[in-house]
RNA sequence: GGCCCGUUCGUCUAGGGGUUAGGACAUCAGAUUUUCAUUCUGGUAACAGGGGUUCGAUUCCCCUACGGGCUACCA
């Protein structure tokens, strides 16, 4: 088997480019194989410095890699397009020998009159076609020596397909099945342009075939042009090896209607790449996964199950069990929307299945970044206690923010609501048997005098307990208080309170 | 507009001629946690509509509606 991923370099690679990618790659993995990258850069005009570089790196950090491609090199080389530009000429000429294509001469302007009268005759879908052929300027409807001289002259061309009439193209689907359509509905399509270079559709064919690629796996917004291509196939007189083909369905929006686009991340104050783009034009930064702290295993797990399932419940893979369970007969037919909720549990689930060891390096670096120092041997004990609370790693440092500057506010809802009543009186008793504390400073020995306080002022300690975090963090809520504070020291709790006591009202 | 593809809880989906239509996310409630979170338990929630075929259709067929894609010398 051997497949391919053929992007184009406009931009950034969308994340439905990611998914088709990841198929490719699942079942080319799955099969045995090879999976090759091929840049698909016939339009010189919309070429993106940097996006070749990005889709690369993108894939890469997903866990994708390519057997052969324009950064591996490989036997089927070049895999950039535009460097193999001298070979399309002879194909599309061999067609227009062969009597499948024709030279045609029309300008811009005179193919927007062409559609501009059939438009106002009523005609549905103006189309260079059978019909409307004979009234253009090519080689089918000018006399042979004005194409000969206008051909001579280097006048400006570009090869069509000639279109059969009235025949009927089936294209079998991997995914969809039989697909029929008539060719009465296809256009004398441009296989060549007039700057030298193919159009995609002749592109794809000539190096799928050269390539050997034997399955085509692609967005479904090819398949109206598939037919196209088969009759291509058969042009070629390569119908024996015409690759399969199989048409992923489209990722939609997160809400409303229409697919997924760039704008949707935004919108939502959410990353929408895999790895951050830097707009070389303007210089504006999109956000990544990658930069935002998501787990590649987490993306990709997230990307895999859209438009695909296992048929069975499980719900956490890694690549190898994606491998493993990844068939085109289990991928959906119809369009998945890109539901962000999903990817925070996603991620949320592999940050909990990792071991406290493996997020010391990038807790840390969190940390040295924000400024702020810790033992190792307290970092060791304060990521248990508040990774249950963390969906990104990145949130660590929100999670820890109140362990390294002490409250500037407190928390109005809980201020309002338990700051009362016998609670200072019960801090000024805890202030003091704290300070005066002489056993070791822990979780239980803080907890036990605590509770021996509450008591003495009857009431329970749990009624007094948010009152507690909140005079020592100045929030509402956090990881389990006694051993934070265990971790934090007996006089910085102590400051704390002390402050907590002096700046909220008494009573 | 034309052509093509699609349509099961809010979302991702399983299922398939006779099922209490299953799971997950989200959401809600209860329990545990002396607080929040976690965890556990439970709940709300779906076969787009109309015709066939059939003893029986959510499942097969047709139509309609809706959604999406394509309709360039872009891929």
């Amino acid at each position: 088997m051997r497949v391919r991923f053929a992007p184009s370099p406009t931009g950034p690679l969308h994340p439905g480019g990611v998914r088709t990618a990841l198929f490719n790659y699942l079942l080319v993995r799955k099969m045995g194989g090879q999976l090759v990258l091929r840049i698909e850069d016939t339009d010189q005009t919309r070429f993106v410095p940097g996006a070749e570089e990005f889709i690369i790196e993108s894939l890469s950090w997903c866990g994708i890699e390519f057997d052969e491609g324009v950064h591996k090199g490989g036997p089927y080389g070049p895999y950039r397009q535009s460097e193999r530009k001298a070979m399309y000429r002879q194909y599309a000429m061999q067609l227009v020998e062969s009597g499948h294509a024709y030279y045609a001469f029309d300008t811009e302007k005179e193919l927007d009159t062409m559609r501009e009268q059939f438009k106002a005759s009523g005609v549905a879908s103006p189309q260079y076609n059978a019909i409307s052929r004979v009234r253009m300027k090519n080689s089918l409807s000018l006399p042979s020596d004005e194409v000969a001289r206008r051909l001579e002259t280097g006048e400006p061309y570009v090869i069509r397909f000639k279109m059969p009439r009235g025949r009927e193209v089936r294209v079998q689907d991997r995914i969809r099945g039989l697909v029929v359509v008539q060719t009465a509905q296809l256009d004398d399509k441009v296989l060549f342009k007039s700057d030298g270079m193919p159009t995609y559709h002749l592109a794809n064919v000539v190096d799928d075939r050269l390539m050997q690629i034997t399955h085509v796996i692609r967005g479904e917004e090819w398949l109206p042009s598939t037919p196209l291509h088969v009759l291509l196939y058969e042009a070629f007189g390569w119908l024996e090896t015409m690759p399969e083909f199989a048409h992923l369905p489209l990722l939609l929006k997160p809400d409303g209607d229409g697919k997924l686009s760039k704008r949707d991340g935004d919108r939502l104050g959410l990353p929408f790449y895999a790895t951050e783009w830097t707009n070389p034009e303007t210089g504006e930064k999109m956000p990544g996964y990658r930069e935002a702290g998501y787990f590649p295993e987490a993306y990709v797990n997230f990307l895999a199950l859209l438009g695909w399932n296992p048929g069975d419940n499980r719900e956490i893979f890694g690549m190898d069990e994606l491998i493993q369970a990844f068939g085109l007969e289990r991928v959906n037919k119809h369009g998945a929307r890109y539901d962000f909720t999903k990817l925070q549990w996603f991620n949320q689930q592999y940050l909990r299945s990792r071991s406290v060891d493996s997020l010391m390096e990038p807790c840390s670096q969190l940390l040295i970044q924000k400024g702020w120092e810790l033992e190792d041997s307290i970092l060791r004990a304060l990521i248990p206690l508040v990774m249950d609370r963390m969906v990104l790693v990145s949130d660590f440092i929100q999670e820890v923010r109140s362990f390294f500057e002490e409250p500037e506010s407190y928390d109005e809802t809980v201020v309002a609501k338990k700051w009362g009543g016998v609670f200072p009186a019960v801090l000024e008793d805890l202030i003091r048997c704290y300070e005066s504390l002489h056993e070791d400073w822990s979780g239980t020995t803080a907890e036990a005098l605590f509770k021996e306080a509450a008591a003495r002022q009857g009431a329970s300690p749990g009624s007094l307990l948010q009152g507690l975090r909140l005079a020592v963090t100045g929030q509402a809520s956090g990881p389990a208080l006694f051993d934070w504070m265990s971790l934090r020291g007996r006089s910085a709790c102590v400051a704390r309170l002390r402050r907590a006591a002096s700046t909220l009202p008494t009573g």
